[in-house]
DNA sequence: GAAGGTTATGTTATAACATAACAGATAAGG
DNA sequence: CCTTATCTGTTATGTTATAACATAACCTTC
């Protein structure tokens, strides 16, 4: 059983869980974000997708598997970038309380990482204080030069 | 001198001293936003740049004034929603470090924050273990509902 | 104050991203 | 079954952003 075969597998008993129906169209999708290293825009997904399971297929069919990933946290939208990668945490449920996204302007790679509890929790007091609820777990989409382009 | 004629005159100190040249037509978008409680989209800029400054001006021209005054920092760029508004802390220079948007869904406001300085050093802490080069200051864009519509 | 480089603007066209709307198919529940 | 909700196919269109090239304004240096 192949790492995506496994991470695939992980989703659907999450979507189980949720009463969420994890569909063909879906699952070929998150297939496809799960077989690229790095983020892809929707419409790179949709000619793979062409190329792959559907040669007519429309964007329509792209971003509704895509919102419907996106919902159920299997994947992340990078708002600054247009573009949308499975997460790198769906066997580990960790949930996303202060996710951070670090993308290299140079490579184009993305890492997501855990923000520090206390960085959390202190973000989470200054919403209360303003009487601010938040609705959807806020991500960080920090742009700059990883480790690797940096050598 | 009202607010606005305040704020511009502390923005064109500020492209004084950073050796920018704070153009017409970029005052003129400088206005708009300013002129606007909530944040705007890049056409409704366009629209209202048409009625009242130059009614055949093209899409590159409003883009144009928002990159220069987005890399000023004298405006921000919400990516979340594809909108634009003035910074909301010209006159007091203290930089962007760390700091939060709060967008409400409901009123579409946007209220315009400092993250708690222990929040961003250990932000800034997770980079450097990663070692990860930040080049732009990170913006934090948090979705939820702001205390005046939750009354 | 003319020459030549640099930065900003005008202008046309098009690329890239995303959704509305409606019809038809498929699944879930009684 | 039959009903209802959800998902998918399909067409069309809306929205956001930039490429590319021409012209104009600015700024230095001679
Ligand atoms: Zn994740
Ligand atoms: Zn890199
Ligand atoms: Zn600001
Ligand atoms: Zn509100």
């Amino acid at each position: 059983m192949s790492r995506i075969d496994r991470i695939l597998a992980s989703a659907e008993q999450h979507c189980r869980e949720q009463g969420a129906r994890m569909t063909p169209r879906r699952r070929q999708v998150m297939n496809l974000l799960l077989a690229q290293a790095g983020p892809q825009s929707a419409y790179q997904l949709l000619d793979q997708f062409k190329d792959r399971y559907q040669s007519n297929a429309q964007p329509p069919t792209i971003y509704r598997a895509l919102d419907f990933l996106v919902q159920q946290g299997l994947a992340h939208r990078l708002s600054s970038t247009n573009q949308y990668l499975a997460c790198d945490h769906i066997t580990c449920r960790h949930g996303h309380k202060g996710t951070v996204f670090l993308l290299c302007d140079e490579c184009g790679g993305v890492q997501e990482t855990p923000l520090a509890g206390a960085a959390v929790s202190e973000l989470e007091q200054t919403l209360d204080t303003l009487g601010f609820e938040i609705q959807q777990e806020p991500l960080l989409e920090v742009h700059g030069r990883c480790a690797n382009c940096a050598l």
